[in-house]
DNA sequence: TCGAACGACGCAACCGATTGCGTAATTTTT
DNA sequence: AAAAATTACGCAATCGGTTGCGTCGTTCGA
């Protein structure tokens, strides 16, 4: 139809024989407008099949109402749940979002944090990438003043409001379920310890140990990356212990469930031989045979809460800079792959 | 910092004691202005830390160097790989991407569409949500003259460009697999047939039982959502079948896992009793048990695509209106849920 | 009836980058 | 050495809304 030229207000106001500064409070709802003739406007900008510009009202606002989202991964039933949270609230509050994902690369976080910077996002959300040890990338935000959240995968320094699970009190809950399970020797398949979720399950799991009277031996702590490979080789580590574990707490669903696969196809039965507890409550863990002990935590809350606190800080009703940090909550989901008791 | 305002060519302009035309050829690295000149103009765009303004750049030059990317769901690796691929073009030039989801709701991929009409993406490339059945939120983009892609979920109307697999072609294949491993009376578990994928897939499932001379049973065929709920559902459905089906062709490899876990819970044997194909290669086919067989199709490569033919479109290379179908390759996975027969 | 108060709207200056056209300075050509 | 061709840059309009301030007509109070 009337492809190509894009209507503006400034048609809008010739043809209805008003002023463009008219058109504009009429358009934002302004008291100073008559009814009649906002009615007439509204009218006349259906009539011409009007579009706002963005960019014009951008430029003159010096703000954009969208919000960046930077997260490691989409694929993870965790990640989705996160992301629906936060557009639940940031659609309410009017924000658009942005949603950049790092593929857990550095280089690629700091490529993503830049382009949200020149589109100028009003605010930041954000979980770390698998490898990302310094947050320069994120300077350009905190130094023009654009709010930053972080969640799940946080770095706490201390500066930064972060939005996280007590990992270190569910590194404890994991361990101590199989020890209550009867288990003795608990092996702990992991990821990088310089990233805080993993460092502090890690933390939690030695406490309960400790707090067991139950020795943590180094060489039943495995470090892999989150791959399939890793996690078979991983398996394969496992397999090779002199004396066969019979727990291992793992980090995350995906890698638990390869692990399993391997340790079956290697005649390990679970739980009989080893019982495993898993990380984040994925879609697999119920599919699986047996079916996976996890830890469940609230993707959609955190997403809100994440959001909440920022868009409220935007709106200038709350200040991030007082509420650091942020816990939300988390549990323990008993599955088959760790009853080495019976239920009851 | 200088924590507020923002750096403009102006001040740049104005510290070089030069015009501001210069420094934005400058920064465009135009050929009519000096080396010295470009030198001295990204020595203090560093110094000061400027920032171009996209709204100001968008305003002027009427287009967004931006695509959008309309998908149903995040949460599969079908679409992160088709992500990637998309993503790996429109990076190459210089494209930036923003990425929509539609929780497989008509509703909100109507929104999303609104959303990028009026963000004035320069193109776009969608997957239609399951229950998308008009496509006239997708009509501002054609009447503005706004170049669309579809892919694999699309509407086949003939006036769209879409990329896609050969749908009819799969289904057939995967039945005539379930037929040469013996199976004489096949299920076929699939999701709206309103959508052309399924309903494709389904064709080729009746032409395959057509040629092998094996009759076509109206209750074989369950449509459902993809949901779990819809996975138990069907499975009991086929339960309840007077001479149980001794094969079931899949739609979706999270469902048919879904499936498959019920059927075994009712001490069905797979694949003695019922042989099982999915469809998509997700990675939980390799962690089921028996692993899965099912369709592969390369995400990657028709992220690829469909970025491609759009990109050059959009560069006036090629033109989307010559070329309206792109098939993309697929095959068939063979794994042990479908194996009667030995290998062999 | 007259000034005050208010309602409804217009004027025009922005926001920051882009770009067609024009021009001064420098180099090349003949 | 004068004319022609480049080179290197500046002028100023333009993109489409937003908004402080001013204006004009009408209603209200006394």
């Amino acid at each position: 139809m009337n492809n190509g030229k894009e209507v503006t207000i400034y048609d809008i106001a010739r043809k209805l024989n008003i002023s463009t500064a008219t058109v504009s409070r009429g358009l934002q709802d302004h008291p100073s407008i008559s009814k009649k003739t906002k009615k007439k406007i509204f009218d006349m900008v259906d009539a011409m099949g009007y579009r706002t510009n963005h960019f014009a009202r951008n430029l003159r606002q010096q703000g954009t109402k969208t919000i960046g989202v930077m997260v490691h991964e989409l694929n993870s039933n965790f990640i989705t749940s996160v992301l629906a949270g936060i557009e639940k609230i940031t659609a309410e509050a009017g924000y658009d979002l942005i949603i950049a994902h790092s593929s857990e690369s550095a280089t690629k976080e700091a490529a993503n944090a830049k382009n949200l910077f020149h589109k100028r996002v009003d605010g930041l959300i954000a979980s770390l990438s698998f490898d990302t040890t310094e947050l320069d990338h994120f300077k350009p935000f905190t130094e023009k003043g654009v709010p930053i959240v972080f969640f799940d995968r946080v770095e706490q320094d201390g500066n930064n409001t972060v939005v996280i699970i007590d990992n270190a009190k569910c590194g404890y809950i994991a361990t101590q379920h199989l020890i209550d399970q009867g288990c003795k020797r608990i092996a702990h398949i992991t990821s990088s310890l310089k990233r805080n979720v993993y460092s502090q399950r890690y933390k939690g799991y030695k406490e309960a140990l400790f707090d067991n009277k139950l020795a943590a031996d180094e060489k039943l702590l495995i470090v892999k990356d989150l791959s399939e490979e890793g996690a078979v080789e991983s398996a394969k580590k496992i397999i090779k212990l002199k004396p066969l574990p019979d727990g291992i707490f793992i980090t995350n669903d995906f890698v638990a469930a390869v692990i399993m696969r391997t340790l079956k196809e290697n005649g390990v039965k679970i739980p009989a031989d080893i019982a495993i507890v898993g990380f984040n409550n994925d879609a697999i863990g119920k599919l699986i045979e047996p079916a996976l002990t996890t830890i469940n935590y609230p993707g959609m809350d955190m997403g809100e809460i994440a959001a909440r606190n920022l868009v409220n800080h935007l709106k200038g009703v709350s200040d991030l800079k007082q509420t650091n940090t942020i816990v939300v909550r988390s549990e323990l989901i008993i599955r088959e792959s760790s009853m080495k008791k019976l239920p009851g």
